[in-house]
DNA sequence: CTCTCTTTGTGCCGACACTAAACAAAATAC
DNA sequence: GTATTTTGTTTAGTGTCGGCACAAAGAGAG
């Protein structure tokens, strides 16, 4: 018998994926700056570029730019191809879904205006966008390297399913990933290159969120980044470890909505009481300020603009958004004791929290964490307004970082 | 059967340090396996080998071992050259220190006898040390890959400081690992290849045993592995993720000894009530029985001791463990909605209490995690006996499994 | 016993990613 | 103008590993 054919060890052999990494997180304006980094020769890196360029991702200045003060000559800068590839990102929330084109760097190529429906199986549903998002494709012609979706709910791994689909109406235990699969292929969202349905991905929102921000947000540059946020499902937590998302062993790591910060405090569903998620969820807030919402836009949405409005100046909101910042920040400091991340991010609700008094909760913080005088964690709103929209095209163009010649010619 | 070496491998990008790694980890006992889990060819596997073998870390045997149910060409067995290089490993615990030579595969290969002096300075008790342990190199001669150190205390990284010795009359912040660097030069323990004195490293006690539980004992095998333990100094944990220790940061992740797992329980030193460390270590065992230590061996060994001979007879015991085994669940089980890991490993005492109980135990974990119905977490205890000692060593030998030839030369 | 099949190990060559070093180009400094 | 600095390219060379052919060492069939 022959021998097989193997390729395990050549992964990441070539410097071709670090070099589009760096691309793609906006690290490598020059071959220079892309040399120094990779640290390789000049020669190798030239070597990269072009090839990056043949795969039609990058494009390299024909006139080199001025430099401002240095000496020497000057680069001819490297730049995200704007009409390069792009990445189909959908994302089912609980008003409804959206779907987008994300090309290199995060950037949204196109959008499609989103729409309400939630009512229905997730086939369906998952059926709509992915319809909606092959449209995108389309009207712009553009050329598809995978396609990724954002669901609210924890994502099993390696299953694919959907265990805790909160505000939709979804039996758990929904095959998401493989329901995502058959409408890409269905719908005909074919691979250019290989013939076959484009790859598919799905996964938890505030877990690409987290890609998101680590990659082109608040948390780019951080080692150990950990993102925590309310949304409309509860609250939710995300931790980028060197790059990777860290989801677990089964991709339900993280799931920090049930440490008690308050053991006198709300009961909740889990059964216990006070915890993150009863504690600092939009109806908290309304019930500390004494106030009822709306019945127009999102709870969440008020929330976040109540906090957003009012806290410099109302004391009753003030005192209300205070109490839960409080207990972000003591759950903040668990969480720190357990990962001790060099950054912490804030999404949804949370994120207007620290906007509105970062110093206050990164005291608390600093205070309820064992080691915080030593050296306290920097805690950031997010950056991104799409995060998980943009998380979701990560998914899908995870595997050209890892390997742009493997899956995209060649 | 010897191989003439045509061509040397490249330093740092061959298959030679995960090959290492499948032989230090026992899963490699011929080159056909070899070749299978590197996923390279027989000729690169065989190159492989031959160069290891070259470098004195294995043997090949001569002749063939006899298959016991295959047909076709029997393997050359694989083996740990028993002669070869060992990583001098120390270990300082409130009790006194401990000194061995690990060869690959954690095997001990020397040790010298305990010392029970700790009140001394950081300088003093290292000294100490490391001259025991060089007493071990000169008498058995054997060539030395590095050093690791074991301490009591969480290590600041990338400081190697140790910030909270308790136990030890060690003041925070003492500068173990430049101390026991110091020590390792002063004392002539030197690398034969590149004249300098040879790498040391220094980790908390429990860090480094996960190391050794994850690649020589109950650990072998997990992606995610979780350790937690009580030991003299209250309770830690650990983390393993993907083969590495993962110490967060700045070396401070896993500090779980302050979750609360008992809103009305103990109060705790750190500020707080009912943490896990207070309610799971050995003087809440012997509270909650309503017995008194001795004064002979320490507090751990006799809670230990206790535990081992009386959980199944003595209804006394039985409920105080019982309480503490719930109140580790407890604990266990937030861990496990934060890391999600595929296996938990538990040490010291409660090493003891998952071993008379384990049913329970994993019973409390899986009812109180989220996910847990989903598939329990196995939660298993501790198997080498000197896993801090070992542990110790793969600090040092981790460069070598790294990258062999630079290490070793060639 | 021989023949065949299966599996393991080795020799040889080429593919390929990268380095090293020389050369070329484009700016600033003097 | 020339010198210097920095960037990019060309060419030759090195080392790793895959592919393939072949050899070796057993089991099983006849």
């Amino acid at each position: 018998m022959t021998q097989t054919r193997t390729t395990r060890l050549d992964r990441g052999r070539s410097a071709l994926g670090p070099a589009l990494e760096l691309v793609h997180t906006g690290q490598a304006p020059t071959r220079a700056v892309l040399t120094a980094e990779l640290g390789v020769t000049r020669a190798t890196a030239g070597a990269v570029a072009a090839e990056l360029e043949a795969l039609g991702l990058i494009t390299v200045d024909a006139h080199p730019t001025a430099p401002v003060g240095s000496q020497g000559r000057p680069s001819h800068r490297l730049a995200i191809d704007p009409a390069g590839p792009v990445a189909l990102a959908a994302q089912i929330h609980a008003d409804g879904y959206r779907a987008a084109l994300v090309g290199l760097g995060g950037r949204i190529v196109a959008t499609a205006p989103g729409c309400g429906i939630v009512d229905a199986d997730p086939a369906q549903v998952i059926s709509e966008v992915v319809e909606v998002g092959a449209e995108l494709l389309r009207t712009t012609g553009r050329r598809c390297v995978g396609a990724g979706l954002a669901v609210p709910s924890a994502v099993a791994e390696p299953e694919g399913t959907a265990l805790n689909p909160l505000h939709l109406a979804w039996e758990a235990g929904a095959p998401v990933r493989d329901t995502f699969r058959a409408c890409l292929a269905e719908t005909g969202v074919t691979d250019q290159v290989h013939g076959a349905a484009v790859a598919g991905f799905a996964a938890n929102d505030l877990n690409v969120a987290a890609l998101a921000e680590h990659r082109h947000g608040a948390g780019r540059g951080a080692r150990h980044l950990l993102v925590v946020g309310t949304g409309h499902h509860g609250v939710g937590g995300a931790l980028v470890l060197d790059g990777r998302l860290h989801t677990g062993s089964s991709g339900l790591a993280l799931e920090v909505g049930h440490l008690t910060v308050d053991p006198e405090g709300r009961p909740c569903h889990c059964g216990s009481r006070g915890c993150l998620d009863v504690e600092t969820d939009p109806v908290a807030l309304f019930d500390a300020a004494g106030r009822t919402a709306d019945s127009g836009t999102s709870l969440l949405t008020q929330a976040a603009e109540l906090v957003r409005t009012r806290y410099a100046d109302d004391p009753g909101v003030r005192e209300a958004a205070g109490r839960l910042i409080d207990r972000l920040g003591l759950g903040l400091a668990g969480l720190v004791n357990i990962l001790n991340p060099d950054r912490i991010v804030l999404a949804g609700l949370h994120r207007a929290l620290v906007e509105a008094d970062g110093e206050r909760l990164r005291g608390v913080v600093a205070d309820r964490s064992l080691w915080g005088r030593s050296g306290s964690v920097p805690v950031l709103p997010s950056e991104l307004e799409h995060n998980s929209l943009v998380g979701a095209a990560e998914l899908a163009w995870q595997p050209v970082l890892d390997d742009p010649i493997g899956t995209l010619g060649g």
